[in-house]
DNA sequence: ATACGTATTATGTCTACTCATAAGGAGCCA
DNA sequence: TGGCTCCTTATGAGTAGACATAATACGTAT
């Protein structure tokens, strides 16, 4: 029983007369105050409906001009990222972890400029498989600033994933995610059923704190992976 | 000159204590009323600041009980999904564009069922290049509903992409979009400067609207692709 | 001890009003 | 034809107060 209306109600409207009614691409929607009166609600609501459906990427509100429907909305794709585990359980498998190689190097060339690090730095390394029901499902190649977080040298990762282990040390990072196609390796035909040259799906993850570099890895997939998303 | 306490301060200093501060992991935060008292504002202004902070899937609020921050933040990255003529013209190349094929074919038995057509239902096929400077960037693999969208069959593609006709045609429609790593097709070594079985990045798309199937795409980009995102 | 109803409390949302701010447009003057 | 000021208008954002709702806590009856 809510005999008011509510700001759901008046975004459901909005969006249904934007979608499948006369308020077109490029049209001008009639003012809050006029909206208001229609829906005979406050301008608090219809505002809060319409800031909504702008964060939808639909409508381009602009004071004195006032809202107009987008000619093409923004799309915008959203992926949760899971911890693989999430990921595994969620399908309905077992879940299982080890810890291929773990050791502390000095950071590789290639690293020192993408995580911004001295030649003295170093990294502790880590390759991990994860598997889902016994099966491979993720190939886990990692480094971490031994300099920012020197527990790391020392924590025992064949317990506990290196993500696990991350997101209860360091939760809050800012982080760079990026998708590609590559040729699997020898160690990724080794761990995940691949043949050498075989097209991977990876994701390569980057995270800082406070301006530190914390980790990059590199998340290579089974074959046939996918990664879906709806909007 | 604002004297007044806005619901970005508050939420900035909010993401502050979680983030730098005192609030860690699975602690809880004061009411909102007790957070308005501090900040000297109204409990609608922390309420707002903190809704977008559980937005961004920091902390998670229940009546009652209270606001805690997540033991683990809810990460999600949000790509945003431009026309390829704007994403090769934002890296300031110059973009061209070019049809490879055009026809009308009854659906073929692979898409019956992804688009949940009938037999004797007919999709417009279009296959697509699109270039950056002159080189191969993206070539796109696109079916048409001709019983959704009639127009497609008389349309002349050669002029306008296929994309930028859709979104002008049916600009609100409901996606569903997936990565996947895929061995190069003949058709994608030819266009894109692959050698056959080299990785290729794949971004499949199909869009509905009103519950019926409108188009079905496969994007492949050239070697060596990224997609890229931050949070 | 267990089950159930009730009080309490924090968030969820709406109203009504106020002032701030960006930007279009009219009018005026050089 | 400019370029300037000033008024108007639509959104942006704040205040205070009210009621709704979910969920916990607790006291009482069985």
């Amino acid at each position: 029983m809510t005999p008011r209306t509510t700001f759901r109600e008046v975004q459901a409207e909005i969006l249904r007369r934007i979608t499948h009614g006369p308020w077109g691409p490029g049209s001008l929607l009639p003012s809050e105050i006029d909206l208001a009166q229609e829906f005979a609600c406050s301008r608090a609501t219809v505002n809060r409906a319409l800031r909504e459906v702008d964060a939808l990427g639909m409508i381009d509100r602009r004071r004195k001009s006032g809202t107009r429907v987008r000619m093409a909305p923004v799309r915008q794709a959203r992926f949760e990222i899971p911890l693989v585990r999430a990921e595994i359980e969620a399908m309905g498998a077992t879940y299982r972890y080890a810890l291929v190689r773990r050791e502390v190097l000095p950071t590789p060339d290639s690293l020192r400029a993408l995580m911004n690090l001295g030649p003295e730095s170093q990294l502790v390394h880590l390759i991990c498989v994860h598997y889902g029901d016994g099966a491979p499902y993720q190939l886990e190649d990692r480094w971490i600033n031994a300099g920012a977080l020197p527990q790391a040298r020392d924590h025992d990762f064949a317990a506990q994933s290196p993500n696990e282990w991350l997101v209860a040390t360091v939760p809050f990072s800012e982080v760079e995610i990026s998708f590609q196609a590559t040729a699997a390796t020898d160690l990724e035909a080794t761990h995940l059923n691949h043949n050498p040259g075989d097209p991977v799906f990876q994701v390569k993850r980057s995270t800082w704190w406070q301006g530190q570099a914390i980790t990059h890895t590199t998340l290579s997939y089974r074959p046939g992976h996918r990664m879906t998303a709806r909007y």
